[in-house]
Order: structure tokens, then sequence, then C-alpha cells
DNA sequence: TATGAATGAGTTTTCATTCAT
DNA sequence: CATGAATGAAAACTCATTCAT
């Protein structure tokens, strides 16, 4: 009696999401060329052999990854471009991040995972345009708004907006690195050099 | 007629630099495995036995950088246990990382490699224990200080020193991957969130 | 549809049998550092890095086959303890070791195995306690006793042992070196010294 | 000043000693292959440059000692070749064996670097011929003349010779890997199949 | 779908040899 | 004569990927 397709396909999603934890897991801690894909199958509890059925590579896996952290970022695109007034944008980007922060570790080593492949430079350079231009920019014209509404702290937009998330990226790491010994700032530390005090 | 003793100290010592110096510049980057030894010497102009002659294995320069790193890193020890005002202190070791940071890439390196270290979680859990434990405690310390004569916001101080750090770590990175597009952030952003205004 | 464990460690024991007959051959000519990993895959009709999947370097395959090398001699032992008469005993030894050196040259590599992890001095220091003190103990308790019965001919036991097992191992060299110029010895002179005419 | 020929001549064979020393006690213990240039330098008190100016390559050094052993062991040819009663030359050459034996390891370190010389089997073949049948004929042909004399023992003359020279190398690696366990037989005993008892 | 044996190209590491001083 | 830095080729070892079952 063969599976029917539902069945192939909630095995093949099954494994497909054993992976990729594994590999988010391992990537995040060692990247990509100091993770083997040995380490991964073992971590997901399966062949390596059967890796090549989900992935065609290594980096297959890592750039899939990886778009998912880019993804997840674009997320936040319809927040810091809602209209809202922008420092409880801000309150609420940060509360909210914060909370994921504290949630579980995936979402530092996705963060992680977009540092590795900033810092490796050559490969797929698009994300770092999406991430960058668009992210930056759309943070940049949200404090530059609230600046001129009088909303938020004076001083570079740019600058801002790159300490906010070389803050994020910075805690994401700690996150990973010191474990159980980490904890989350408050989101009011963390935008302290953006928003005015009440 | 062989050179004198320290003929071959200083050529000896011209090469090892040459080795560190590209050492620092691709672990920084692509980290310590991601990185091949072929790559440093490539980098450093010399053949790749020679690295042999100074270095038993790409993990002994790893880790004689890592080491360097975290000694720098004591350096600030002596500010940290002045007993000058903390505000002051403060003030003073954020404008002076920040100028290490504006003036070469030497320092975001010799930070990203720290962090690269962390990661890798295995070896050289003594530099994380240095790092961590004395840096750590020293900060926390002199935060607890300073918010006691009231010269800081409130706020936990362990969760302000883990922020402190962060945001340090996640600015080398960003220096590392934007490279020209990187800004550093006044000293007063970076410390906006501990030091009252006046 | 993958292969069952059984079929799995059939083929494993397979290729391990391979390698170990082709490090055997090699080693016992060209001793550990004389061969290389590259030769052991060619006559064992492998690549390289399958010998990595059954031995974790070089020494570990030589260990292995020198550790096999020794457990024959140990099967020595129970001989050498009967109670029978010590000079039938050592008849049986020297017959059945000078069958065992026509019938093949698998014994006498073992041997020249033995002689080469000896002479190396420094690893596996345990083989060397376990040939030395316990074999020889044996072989020089056991002249000691036939002495005393009257059956074997003076002389000091220990040097008796020495010489015997001296023997041995030369013998075993110049089987393999000599090849089809080698002859073995009668058993009657391999004893000569030890065993009274009757 | 510059020094005179004399005294060059003087310091390069001291020199030469020196290197020769350390390879044969190197070689006879690890091999050519287990033996690196450094070591030897190092034994000898020199520089690695240096040996290069005394020999023009390891296998050069090594063949250099190998060739010393072969022309020692003719040596032995004049005894073989006398007219004197075989038993009485047999008996004067173990008794000078077994004394060589007891008198420093330097004769073994030889005898063993002649074994590890045949046990490569490629290089220098001529030694083996030389070592092998002048040596090996003269032997038997002695022994030979000493049965037909009624001298020695029955038994297949070059199976004696055969044991003879097996026995003689396999006490040099005993003692060379024994050290300071190791005793020499009697000369008695190394001729027991040879010599009748009177 | 799933397995792990097998490959081979790439990496790390060693070391005989050269050479400037 | 003497030194040890430097090279480069060869050896040891790793690991992504393929493939028969």
């Amino acid at each position: 009696m063969p599976r029917t397709k539902e069945q192939y396909e909630q095995i093949r999603s099954k494994t497909k999401n054993k992976i990729r934890s594994a590999g988010l897991q391992l990537f995040s801690h060692k990247g990509l060329n100091g993770t083997s894909i040995q380490e991964i199958a073992t971590s997901a509890g399966i062949s390596t052999g059967l890796m090549y059925r989900h992935y065609k590579s290594k980096e297959d896996l890592f750039n899939d990854l990886v778009n998912t952290a880019i993804h997840a970022g674009k997320a936040l695109e319809s927040l810091l471009n809602s209209d809202d007034c922008p420092s409880a944008i801000l309150k609420q980007l940060s509360d909210g991040l914060m909370h994921e922060m504290n949630k579980s570790d995936e979402s530092a080593q996705y963060l992680v995972l977009i540092t590795h492949s900033l810092m490796l430079g050559d490969l797929e350079q698009e994300m770092v345009e999406s991430y960058n231009s668009v992210l930056f920019d759309q943070m940049t014209n949200l404090i530059r708004r609230g600046q001129s509404r009088g909303d938020l702290k004076p001083g570079d937009p740019y600058q801002m907006t790159l300490l906010f998330f070389s803050t994020l990226q910075g805690l994401a790491m700690m996150k990973l690195s010191l474990i159980d010994r980490f904890v989350c700032p408050s989101s009011e530390m963390l935008t302290a050099y953006l928003i005015k005090e009440s």
C-alpha cells in the first residue's frame, strides 16, 4: 500500500525542517565553512545522502536559511512604513525585537546568519542590497521623519540606523555565545539615543 | 658567515608580523575555517611552509591573534578601575573606542576575532573567562557605582554592560562588512542609555 | 532502500581487510614512515579517503596491526604455561613457529612489524611491556624449569630467552628481505643451544 | 690569519664524524624515512645547512653509513677465508662478534642499518649482492669444509649460514630496542647448532 | 524515501633542499 | 666554514558529493 502524495509531502517537509533547524543552529555558531554536512546530518538525525534530496549543496542550504532571515527582516518593512508616529513605531519595533530575542534562540541565530553572510562578502550580494538599502533606507527615513516632528532626538539619522542594527547584531551574537549568562536589555535602553524621554 | 642573532630575530619578527597582519584581516572576515593557509601565506607574501616555522598550525595563529585581542581588551581595565567619576570614565571609554574604531580597521578586526572565537565555543575557554568575568564584572561595578552616585541612569547594571559590549561587537562587524558605507556613531549615542543628560 | 546493517558490516569488513593486508605487507618492508597512505590505498585497491573511514590516521592502522601481532604472540602463552615437559614444549614451539614461517609471509611480516614498533620506541609502550615482560618471563621460567629437571642445557635462562626471540625476529627479517633465497632452519638448529641431544 | 689546510681538514672531519654518529644512531632506530635532516643536525649539534656541505642528500648520508657497515662486514672475509680449522674460525668469529656487541651500540647500529637497507629493497642492490653472495658463500663454504672434516655438526650449510646471520641481525635489533635489558648470549649458545661439543 | 560506502579534489602539514648573509 | 630563513613539492588528512542498493 503506497503512501499518498500528501504523506510523502509531509515526510519531506518534516525532514526538511529538521535539516533547516540543524543547519541554522550549526551555521550560526560555526559559520558556513566551519560546519560539515556530516554534522548537520547527524544533528538532524538523517544520513548525508538524504541531505542532497533536499538541497543540492551545502551552500544551497545556507542560502536558503539566509533568505529566510532576509524575508523575516522584510516583515519589518510594513511596520517601518506605517504612518504612525515614529517614536511609537520604534518603541513597538524594539519591544517586538527584544521579545523575539527573549523567546528563543531562533531569531538570534537568523540574525547571526546574516552577519556570517555579510562577512563572507562574496556570495549573494543581492541580499546585502535588500537588507541594507531597503531596510536601512526605511529606518533612516523613519528617523528623519521623527526628528522633524520633534518626536526623536537629534543626530545623524543614518548613524542612528547603523547603531540600531549594529546593536541588534551584537546582541544576537552575545546571546548565542553567552547562552544563559545573556540577558536582554530593556527596549528603553535600546532606544535611549533615539526616543526622547517623556 | 652567519647573521647575528639579532639579525635573525629581526627577520623572524618581520615575517611574523606579515603573517599576523594577513591572518587578522582574513580571519576577521571569513573566520577560522573560512580562511585557508594558502590565502594567508599569499596575502602575507610568503610560502605556506614558512607559516609553519612561526605557528604550528592554523589554529595556533588564530589563537595567537585572539590572545592579542584579549590582552588589548585588558588594557581597558585600568581605565575601568580608576577612581574617577563613572560618567567621566564611560565618556572617556566610549570616546576612546569610537576613536579607535574610526582610525583603522584593526580594532574592529580584533573585536570581530573575539566574536568568532566566542561563537566557536570550544577552544580557549580561558579567554572567555578573562574577557567576560573580568571585564564584564568591572564594567558592571563601575555602572553600579555611578548609579549610586546619581551619576548614571537607572537600570540593571549587568544588562547595561551586556548592551555596551554587544553594541561594540556589532559595530565592529558592521564596520568590516559595510566598509566605506559605515559611519561611527557619536560616543553620546553609544552611552545614551547610561549617562544622564546634563 | 538502504542495505541492512549486516550488509554494511560486511562491506566495511571486506574493505578493512584489504587495508590491513596492504598495510601489513608495506609496513613490514618499509616501516611506518617509509610507507605512504597513497601506497597502501593503491595496494588495497581503494581511494585514500576511504582509508580514513576505517582508521583515523596512518599510525592508527599501524598500531592496529601491531596489536594484532601482539595478540597473536599471546597465543603462545598457553603453550609456554602448559605443564608438559619443557623440552617437549620448546620442540613443539619451534616446530610450530618454523612451520608458520614456511607457510606464508604473514607471520614473518607480523614479527617484523613488532620489530619496527620496538625500534620506534615511543608509541604504544604497553605492547613492549606485554610482549617483553609477559612472554619473556614465561619463556625464562620454562627454561629454568627445564634446566632444573635436567631436561635442558645449562646457561643463563634470560640470555637463552633473548637469543630465542632475537633469532626469531632475525629470521623473519631475512625471510622478507631474501624472499625466495630464504630457507627456514630446521627446528633442531633453532633449539640446539637449549635442548639436550638424545 | 686564515687557518691552514690541515686545520680546515680537521674541522671538516670532526663535523663529518658528528653527522655520521648522529645519523647512525637515528637511522638505525627510526629508519631512513623516519629520520629528518633536522633531527640529525640537531643531534649532531650543527645546522641543517652544514649537513649539505658534507652530504649532498639525506640518502647520501644513509648510503655512506650503509657502505661503512658493508665494509666492516667484509673485514670478516679474511677470517672466513683463512685456512684454519673451521670450528676454530667460527669460535673466533662469534667470540669477536659478541665482544663487539657488548662493547658499544655501534656494531649493533650498523647491523640494523643493513637490515633497514635490505628491507627497503630498491636502492643499493649492489650491497645486497656483496653482503649476501660474498659473505654468505664464504660462510657456507667454511661450514661445508668443517662438516667434511668432521669438525662441525651435520645440516644444510646454507641453512646454517642463514640462521647465523639472522641471529646476528636479530640480536642487534634486540640490543637497540631493549637497551639495558639486553644481555648478550655466550658465543657457545650462538654456535651450538654448528660446533660439536667436545 | 533513505542509507552509508566510496571517491577525489582541496586543504593542511611536513620536510628535504637551497641560498643570502 | 656556518647559519637558519625560505621554498615548494610531496605527504597526510578532510569533506562535499555521488551512487549502488
